[in-house]
DNA sequence: AGGACTTACAACCATTTGGTTGTACGATAG
DNA sequence: CTATCGTACAACCAAATGGTTGTAAGTCCT
C-alpha cells in the first residue's frame, strides 16, 4: 500500500535535472524571490539571451517556474509547489534512513524504474 | 550576511545530476534501507553490471552513498547526511519564496554561478 | 507604417552522459 | 595452483546537454 501518490520518474528526472545546474538554481532564486522578465535575467548571465532562455525552458519543463505572458514581455515566477515537492522525495529517503526495515521492494514502487 | 557556509556549486550539480536519474534514485532509496554489494544491485536491475557500478560511482562522487571494502565485495551504504543537505537547499528556496524581500543579489553569493 | 524591443526557435557544435563489451586483477574456494 | 567471483576500468557508441548564431514574429512607440 502505497501511502501518497508518488510523481512520476519522468517527472523526478526533470525537477533534479532542472535543480543540477548553477545557472539555473541561481536563476530559480532569482524567481522566488521576485517575478523576472527573461531578457531581466538574461542579462545578469555572461552568456547569450538563448542560452537563458534554454535554462528557463528547463525549469518551466520542470515546473519550478511558471511563465506568464505580459505585453511583449514574459514574465517569469517560481513555483514554491515543486520545491516543496522535491523536498518531501528527500525527506522520504530519511524516512527509508531512520526506519530501517528492509523488504523495501513493495515501498519502491515508488522511485520506481521498472516500468 | 551569509547563515550557513553553502556547498559549492560543483558538489550541488553532483548532488543534484545524481538525483535526476530513476536508477539511482532506486539505489539510494535500497541502500538506505540496508548496506548493498555493487553485485547484490546489479543483479535488480535490467542492464549490465559495468552500468550499475557506474551509477553507483555517481552516487559515491555525490557523497549520497559510501562504499566500504569487505573482503572481495563491495559494500555500499546510504549517507543520510548529504540527502539532508540537498533537502537544506530547497529549504532555502522555500525561505527565500517566503520572505520575497527583493534585493536578493547579496544573499546569491549562495547558489553562485560566477566564480 | 516603420523601428526598436522581447521572445521563440532552428541549426549547429563540443562535451557529457548512460549504456555497451572486453580485459585485468585481487580475494576466496577447491 | 587453478578456477571462480566481485570489482575495476578502458574503449567505444548514441543520445542528451549546454552553449552558440541567425532568423522570424509579436508588441509597443512615434
Amino acid at each position: 500500500m502505497v501511502v501518497s501518490p508518488e510523481p512520476s520518474a519522468d517527472y523526478l528526472d526533470g525537477l533534479f535535472g532542472a535543480l543540477a545546474d548553477a545557472t539555473r538554481r541561481d536563476i530559480l532564486a532569482r524567481v522566488m524571490d521576485a517575478e523576472a522578465s527573461v531578457s531581466e535575467l538574461a542579462a545578469r548571465y555572461p552568456m547569450s539571451f538563448a542560452a537563458v532562455q534554454k535554462h528557463v525552458a528547463v525549469l518551466e519543463q520542470a515546473q519550478l517556474v511558471v511563465k506568464r505572458r505580459d505585453g511583449r514581455t514574459q514574465r517569469v515566477a517560481g513555483n514554491p509547489d515543486a520545491v516543496r515537492r522535491a523536498n518531501r522525495l528527500l525527506q522520504q529517503f530519511e524516512e527509508i534512513w531512520r526506519s530501517r526495515v528492509g523488504g523495501l521492494d513493495e515501498l519502491l514502487s515508488t522511485s520506481n524504474q521498472g516500468e
